[in-house]
DNA sequence: CAGACAAATGGTAGCGCTACCATGCGAGGC
DNA sequence: GCCTCGCATGGTAGCGCTACCATTTGTCTG
C-alpha cells in the first residue's frame, strides 16, 4: 500500500544499511561510532568493517536534527582579510581539523547589526560552541550569546565580564607600552595614527593617551585617525596629514603594522631619517616588520594562539570540564627594533 | 498513550507553531517562506505576522534533511592567511551574504590528500555548490567533484577541461608577461624567486622560462625556489641566496609580492639601487606595491572578482540557468612602476 | 452549463539519525 | 535460590522540515 518512495537521497548508504550488513540494530551502529566504549569489541569490529565496505559517512544534518545539537563551531570575526583575524581563524581551523566539528565563519564587517543578524542565524543551527571577536556586543547580541545554550568564547581582548569565557590581551596596555617605549627612547612629539577605529583601536589609543598624559606631553593635534579601512596606502596618507598638521612630529605609534609600513615608505620617499628624525612603532608584529629597512619596532600579539586557546577552552567545556580559568590573558611583547633605536 | 516527549529542542518555535498561529497548514508556511509566489497575498501576510511574532527561524538541519540538499556552499582553499585566498573568500562571502546560503570553508594546506578528505566530508552534507581552488585535483578528488551532484566551480586558473565551471586567469601568461617586461626594460640576468611552489607557481615559472628561452637568456642557475611557505623574511633570504649563486643578477621576477617586498628591503639594506642595479617584479599586486619606495611593478590579479564571479556562476547554475560560458578568464594586468623603470 | 484545467491549500509519509525506554543476561548479595 | 543491579543491545518514536499527491476552488473553453 505504502510503496517506499524512491530514495530522495540518491542512494548513499544510511545507518540502516550498515546495521543490516553488520547484523545489528541501527542504534548500535550509532553508538559504535559515537561512544565506542559502550559497544563490545566484537560488534565494534564488525560494524567498522561494514562502514568501510559501504563507504558510509554519517549525515550531519540528520544527526543534528535528531540530537538537537550540530557539530559546528560558529565563529564571528569583523574581517576575513585582515591578517590578524586570518591568523586567529587559522588557529581555530588547525585546532579543529581532527575533530568532528565543522566551522562556520561569519563576517560582521565591523557592524553590530550584522553581528546580531549572524548570531540569530547561527543560533538556528544550535552550534556546539561560539567564538566571537570582541567584548563590545550590542545588548541584543549579548543576549543571543547568553541564550545560545553552548559554550561561548570571546576573543582578542581581556575584561572583567565575559559572557562565558574570554581569551586575549589588553589593547590599552599594548598602546601604553608602545607610547612609553617611544618616550623612553627620547621621542617627545609622538603622534597616533589609526585607521578604522574599532573598539580595540580605541583602547590602544586610550593607552597611548594615558602614557602621553602621564608624561605631560599629550596634545589632541597629535592624533590622526579615520574610519576608512586600514591599508599601507592609507598609512602613507595619514602620515602626511599628521606631518602637515604638526611638522615637528618626531615619533608615531601606528595602530597597526600596515599603517606603520606606509609611514616608513613615506619617510623613505621624503628622505626623513628613521629612527633619527622619526621613531616608528607598529602593532601586531607581522612578519615583515623584522625584515623591513630599517626594521620596525612593533607590539607582538599572539593571534594564532588566541585561536587555538579559544578552541581548547570550548572543547573542554563541551566535554563537561569547563576550564577553571575562564579569562585568559595571553599578553603581548614589545619587539624593539631599528625604527626606534635612536 | 503516547505522551508527547518533552521537546528536545528547548522550546524554539517550529513551523507547526507558526502554522497554528496563522491558522494554516504547515506546508503553506513552508511555501510562503521559500516560494512566496505560490501563496496568496493574504496568507503570506498572515504567516509573516506569525513568524515575526514568534521569532521563528527555520531549522537549516531539518530543512537539509527533508529536502536532501543543504543550503551550503563548500569552499576549498589551500590557505586561509595567504592574502590572495583571503580576498577570494571575501568575495565569496560578500556575494552570498544576502542569500540563504551558508559557507563552509575547508583549508587543504596545499595537500591533495587533505583535499580528498575534505571533499568526502563536504559530500556528506549535500552542499548546494562547491568552489575549489585549482585544477590539479587528485584523480580521487576529481571523481568526488564529478559525483557531487551540484554545481562545481574551480577557481584561480584557466584550462580546457574543468569539472564543471572555471574562473581565473593564466599563471603561465602572467609569468611570461612579467619576464618579458623585465627583458624589454633592458634587464638580462633575470632571476626567478619563488616559495612554496604549488602548481600555480610552477606555471608562472614555466611562463618566465618561456620568455627567457625565447630571448636566449635562460640559465637554470637563475632559479631559486623552496618548498617553504612564502613570507617577506623568506624573500630576503632567497634573494641573498640568488645573489650568492649569481652575483651578476640584474633583475628578479618574484613569485609573489611578499617575496618582492623582502627583495626590496634587502636591496635597501645592501645599498643595491632599484631599479638601476636590480629590477623587481612582483605578483598579485597587493596594495603595498604601489606605496613602497620605490614602488614595485607587479602583475595585478582580480582575486575578489574571482570569488564574486564564481558565486554568480554557481547561483545561476543552481537556479537552472547554467552560464553559457563555462570557462571565464578574468585576465591580469601588468602594473608598471618604479622598480623596473630604468 | 458540463468538462477541463490551473491555482491555492492541505495531509501524509518520510528524510537519517538519536533520545528514551525496554529487554535479556550474567554477576553479585543475602 | 531469589532478587537486585549493571551492562550490552534493541525497538519505537520522534527531531522539524519538505516531497509528493490529493483536494478544493475558481476560471475558462466550447
Amino acid at each position: 500500500m505504502t510503496r517506499p518512495r524512491s530514495r530522495r537521497g540518491g542512494g548513499r548508504p544510511t545507518i540502516a544499511d550498515v546495521a543490516r550488513k553488520a547484523g545489528v540494530g541501527a542504534i548500535t551502529v550509532s553508538r559504535a561510532l559515537r561512544e565506542p566504549g559502550r559497544v563490545s569489541e566484537d560488534l565494534r569490529r564488525q560494524i567498522q568493517a561494514a562502514v568501510d565496505e559501504l563507504g558510509y559517512v554519517p549525515d550531519p544534518n540528520a544527526r543534528a536534527l535528531a540530537s538537537a545539537r550540530a557539530e559546528v563551531f560558529g565563529v564571528l570575526v569583523p574581517s576575513l582579510t585582515n591578517n590578524v583575524f586570518a591568523e586567529v581563524v587559522r588557529g581555530i581551523y588547525d585546532s579543529l581539523s581532527d575533530s568532528p566539528f565543522r566551522i562556520q565563519i561569519g563576517n560582521t564587517h565591523y557592524s553590530g547589526l550584522e553581528e546580531e543578524r549572524l548570531l540569530q542565524l547561527f543560533g538556528s543551527q544550535r552550534p556546539a560552541a561560539l567564538i566571537v571577536a570582541g567584548i563590545d556586543q550590542t545588548p541584543s547580541a549579548r543576549r543571543s550569546l547568553e541564550n545560545a545554550g553552548c559554550p561561548v568564547v570571546q576573543i582578542m581582548e581581556t575584561g572583567a565580564d565575559p559572557v562565558d569565557m574570554l581569551v586575549g590581551f589588553s589593547h590599552f596596555d599594548g598602546g601604553r607600552t608602545a607610547a612609553e617605549h617611544l618616550l623612553q627612547a627620547g621621542y617627545r612629539k609622538i603622534g597616533f595614527i589609526g585607521a578604522r577605529m574599532d573598539p580595540r583601536s580605541q583602547r590602544r589609543l586610550a593607552g597611548y593617551r594615558a602614557a602621553m598624559d602621564a608624561a605631560g606631553l599629550f596634545d589632541p593635534r597629535l592624533i590622526t585617525t579615520t574610519p576608512v579601512p586600514s591599508s599601507v596606502t592609507l598609512g602613507r596618507e595619514l602620515f602626511r596629514d599628521a606631518l602637515a598638521k604638526m611638522p615637528t612630529l618626531d615619533g608615531v605609534f601606528c595602530n597597526n603594522d600596515d599603517i606603520a609600513l606606509g609611514v616608513l615608505f613615506e619617510c623613505h620617499r621624503a628622505s626623513i631619517d628613521v629612527p633619527k628624525q622619526i621613531g616608528i612603532v607598529g602593532f601586531n608584529d607581522l612578519d615583515m616588520m623584522q625584515v623591513s629597512f630599517p626594521s620596525i619596532t612593533s607590539v607582538r600579539t599572539h593571534r594564532y594562539e588566541i585561536g587555538t586557546r579559544a578552541v581548547a577552552m570550548a572543547l573542554a567545556a563541551i566535554a563537561g570540564n569547563p576550564p577553571r580559568q575562564r579569562i585568559v590573558d595571553l599578553g603581548f611583547e614589545l619587539m624593539r627594533r631599528e625604527s626606534t633605536a635612536r
